[in-house]
DNA sequence: TAGTGGTCTAGACCACCAT
DNA sequence: TGGTGGTCTAGACCACTAC
């Protein structure tokens, strides 16, 4: 179980009376490790969003580390959203799909907290070569092939979010306009069920921008109307980034959320 | 220790052949109640921001319960940020004072990635009856004495933010612009020293705005320059609102970094 | 009733820090 | 050397869900 360098203590630590591990200089605690296979498993596909993992007590057996090692390890998981526990059921992937949790990406909000379910625009969807600067934020080589997606969202009639996706070819083969047309729901559900790419996290470059004349065309607004730039990579398992988008929302009657702590 | 309604189970629990305890209808776990302890003690004053706080052994001790109750109150208080754990030293109550994360809630950034120490530049600070809409958020009846301050942020010599901050006047009792001008630091540290008002979280709605003629001039804009309107309420203990922020963010070299997940 | 996650305990040992 | 948080174990009981 335990493989630090300089130290092969065995199930070690507590209540045993083993050989003293020599201190070594760069500890992992055991349920580090418990948490490295089982991002494993997720990521390998062991088992898939929506899916139940094994038990705490199986996985406790299955690694030879007590239960409550294995339930810190889960703990860590549960926090970063990759799994989601269920007392009385069990632990299961997260997913984007079902859960009421799904666009948890999206932090646009009306004034008026009603909750006003939207709708997606497709535009165009096309593969071409990386531009250099795609090419570097999705770290592939320079003209590799991508998807370009380009989009409107519009909240309760109103067009108020145009969207640039970028995506690496060859993750998402065969991705086409008829299929986004055709899917029903959030795009990251449809790219984790369709493509096996799971979204874990994002990070976001915010800015202020005038609206220049194509972009406020097609978000019926004027020139040089103030628009949110908003500038998102995506990552995957293991920090890996599977897309780039770069979308204009518009702001009048809607408001980006973001909670500090 | 547990005052559950319907339950008087003393340190109850594991291990140990008590009465059984009624299940409760509405249960809550030990350690909740020892957090809530600890919370009422950092409220209190009892330990002060920067301080150390009874150690794990010493508090279990206290509340008569196991270290591992005391153990996951305290960890979720450190992961909530009102508390510090520090391995062989002890756990510290949080401050915005000497922290490396000084800035915690500033999100500006440069778009080269460099560290540019900013400067703050008074305009005001004068004491007023709330209006309407800010009593409301601060949670304070119309009229209510409130503190406003105008300021601007430098960065790197560029005037970038406009703030005008809100406070309720009964907390901010003394608060002048002698004092904020002589107090060197973010604002928080001082409202924490000197006011004993400790910000804990922050919530803000952002939208992109034309800048209008006053604003424009003082951060040396075109008037209907699109700026980053940022409004933020901060909260303190107890989730109360304690102070209300509206900047404007000049985002031509910065942008506004959010991490989503 | 059986299985799952959730809470709680008691005790051992480890890593880190101060003295 | 002694104290603090950090890890790990083993075992009990509780709450929730399904069968």
């Amino acid at each position: 179980m335990n493989s630090n360098p300089a130290t092969t203590n065995p199930p070690n630590g507590a209540g045993a009376t083993d050989v003293a591990p020599a201190p070594s200089p760069t500890f992992s605690p055991l349920y580090q490790q418990i948490k490295a296979f089982i991002t494993q498993g997720l990521e390998s596909g062991e088992w898939k969003p929506g899916e139940i993992i094994p038990s705490e007590v199986e996985l406790a057996a299955r690694y030879k580390v007590s239960q409550g090692t294995v339930r810190k390890a889960i703990d860590e998981l549960a926090a970063d959203n990759l799994l989601v526990r269920r007392q009385g059921k069990g632990t299961f992937v997260a997913t984007h799909n079902e859960d009421r949790v799904q666009f948890r990406f999206l932090r646009l909000l009306p004034d008026d907290g009603d909750v006003h379910p939207h709708v997606s625009r497709l535009l165009e969807c096309r593969r071409l070569r990386a531009p250099a600067e795609i090419a570097r934020q999705l770290d592939l080589k320079p003209a590799d092939p991508v998807v370009l997606i380009r989009r409107l969202l519009q909240f309760d009639g109103e067009t108020t979010v145009f969207d640039e996706i970028w995506l690496p070819g060859a993750v998402f083969r065969g991705l086409t306009a008829e299929r986004l047309a055709d899917y029903k729901g959030p795009l990251y559900a449809m790219f984790e069920t369709e493509f096996g790419t799971r979204m874990i996290r994002a990070s976001e470059k915010i800015r202020a921008v005038a609206a220049e004349a194509g972009v406020a065309e097609l978000l019926k607004v004027a020139e040089g109307f103030p628009l949110l730039s908003v500038e998102r990579v995506s990552y995957t398992y293991g920090d890996r980034p599977v897309e780039v988008r770069r979308g204009w929302y518009v702001t009048t009657g809607y408001y980006y959320q973001n909670d500090l702590s």
